[in-house]
DNA sequence: ATTAGCACTCCTTGGTGCAGAGTGCTAAAC
DNA sequence: GTTTAGCACTCTGCACCAAGGAGTGCTAAT
């Protein structure tokens, strides 16, 4: 069915998809032949332009309108038409200097991260911090915080830390504290946190520690801070899609930011993009969520070693510029992925 | 000034005040006999209120419409009109089901308290973390991710946690980490953070010190960490002002959204609550953000011990529930008081 | 001091009429 | 057979106007 389409009829489907995307109106056949130097007639241009409508390409708001592509026409744009430009040297700058890790936390390098994405390209950033249930722990830590109270810090091998605050139902001495935190670290240390899981509840039935009460508190203690936390998710820029003139009007303003503040949605949607490397791209209603028809979703992991921990990306209209994007979301994954390294 | 306004004209004030606050019309003198049954005709009300409007506690859109009360005029309302309600006993359960501390960090269960805030109130919930440099702290920990690169993880009394990653300019074996870090506790346990940056300078010219290779370096590493971090603030419900009818204009909406994505003024003006204890006001121009013309800011500061350590409150239109929302905030502050407490 | 009455002002709503942009079709040109 | 010129038609956006409604301010009567 694309093969349908001859040379002369993607010309004329990208150069409207590209119109478009700088003008955001509807693009007529005049349009085209003034701005594109095809030596066609805005005659022949309809008759094309009728022919990309028929094959769901395009979509008219109205007769007398112009035409606006549809998410079936970015796709294709993306998937064939697309010249992915190059990172110019001053945006890898723009992108290095805006990320730095050193003395701050992981959160900070995260959220200027999206920070950094949403002002380069003028839409939404968003990064996922590393998910922590496939984290490799480094160090488990306890503090006291009163007789009861403790605070459980874990540290995973990126960095990351994470902390909860437990209440224990009997009082606990310093040392006996010490003793737990050194049995732990010597138990779980470089195992995930879902083999953690597992090991806890392993050697909870084990003969030994059954016996011993300091390590059964122990264990049971870490059970409760193991628990599955969700991945926190730094969103960046809302303002921005406030200057897209396609959600101007204030019920689907009010749609997009209800959306994304309930995360739910936007987390099952990220999670889905952590299941295939490198570059993901949803263009409106591939998403599968209602409040995204308009709204595109460019996304890349970044990953240490082999392992893919985390997806940032850009939440832009359709009607985004996706040769730039693109790359830049690219480029800025590896950045992160290199930066968590631990080397 | 005030004493001018005999009983009746603080009657009809109120009433104006109380009926712009439901409706968010501007409101007329046919309304007010209707609505309450001062048993006086539209022209004597029309009387009072151009005396109020000339006092300027009301002002009119345009000629023929109904009358909306100034932001002075809300100010004389909350502080000498208003009945401060209780919470109600619904209410404090809400709030208190909503606000756990168990098996959570502090960060989320504060911006969990914001979320709250945002959704009992219908308007925006602000929750600034403890500021960290009036935190006592409880100890210190170094985690070494590389050879070189060092998380530095500060506990604060309150189990606030604070974390880094510096870049030391050598290798640094296990053994000497551990070691600083029990030097470094012993030096800076229970000091405020503030303390500590002078303590760290007066140890750093102490001749013993001096020439001690690792605890010089020690020092120059926790000097690193404990830089000024800007208090993290939590602001949530962002959604909830898009349906306030006042900013209902595109324009004004990106305004207020600019305004409050770039968290300096927000940051400062909240600054200016932590000074005075317990509850403060900001109504529209009062809080002398230009953007915040039409908002009203309610904040209490919360405390541990005798301390202010950080503010929380709501953010909504002039035209807001005071009755109802200033307790709410007053319990919410309390409240997280109480859980940050270690005891 | 209060109120009824009335003229006046201003916003809102709905209708009308054009100008502009774009299409689809047909017939002519290449 | 493809391309193009020409033309009728459609739809939007905008300006303009008129009528209706809400509310005020003033004056004179109670």
């Amino acid at each position: 069915m694309l093969d349908d389409l001859n040379e002369r009829s993607k010309q004329i489907l990208e150069a409207i998809i590209e119109d478009y995307i700088i003008t955001a109106e509807p693009v007529g056949s005049r349009t085209i032949t003034r701005r594109h130097p095809f030596a066609l007639s805005p005659a022949t241009v309809r008759n094309v332009m009728s022919d990309l409508e028929e094959m769901g390409f395009l979509a008219s708001p109205h007769t007398s309108a112009g035409r606006v592509p549809t998410d079936k026409a970015y796709r294709f744009y993306v998937d064939s038409l697309l010249a992915v430009r190059q990172v110019s040297r001053s945006e890898r700058d723009e992108i290095r200097r805006r990320c730095r890790i050193n003395g701050h936390d992981i959160g900070s390098v995260l959220r200027d991260t999206s920070k950094m994405l949403s002002y380069i390209s003028h839409y939404m950033g968003v990064v996922v911090a590393p998910r922590f249930a496939a984290a490799v722990l480094r160090q488990i830590e306890f503090v006291q915080l009163s007789g009861r109270r403790i605070l459980v810090i874990l540290v995973a091998q990126s960095g990351t830390v994470q902390n909860k605050i437990i209440e224990s139902d009997e009082d606990i001495s310093a040392d006996d504290l010490n003793r737990m935190t050194n049995y732990l670290n010597g138990l779980l240390q470089g195992l995930t946190i879902a083999q953690i899981k597992s090991r806890i509840v392993e050697e909870m039935e084990n003969e030994k520690t059954r016996y011993d009460r300091l390590m059964a508190k122990a264990l049971e203690l870490s059970q409760q801070t193991v628990g599955d936390a969700d991945s926190e998710i730094f969103l960046e820029g809302r303002v921005n899609i406030m200057d897209v003139p396609e959600f101007a009007d204030i019920g689907r303003m009010k749609e997009i930011f209800r959306a994304f503040e309930e995360k739910n949605q936007l987390v099952n949607l990220l999670n889905r993009c952590m299941d295939a490397d490198g570059i993901n791209i949803f263009i409106g209603s591939e998403s599968r969520v209602s409040q995204m028809s308009d709204i595109s979703l460019i996304t890349s992991t970044y990953r240490t070693g082999r392992n893919s921990i985390g997806v940032l990306g850009v939440i832009g209209p359709t009607r985004m510029g996706y040769a730039k994007v693109i790359p830049i979301v690219d480029y800025t994954a590896r950045l992160v992925s290199r930066l968590l390294e631990s080397e």
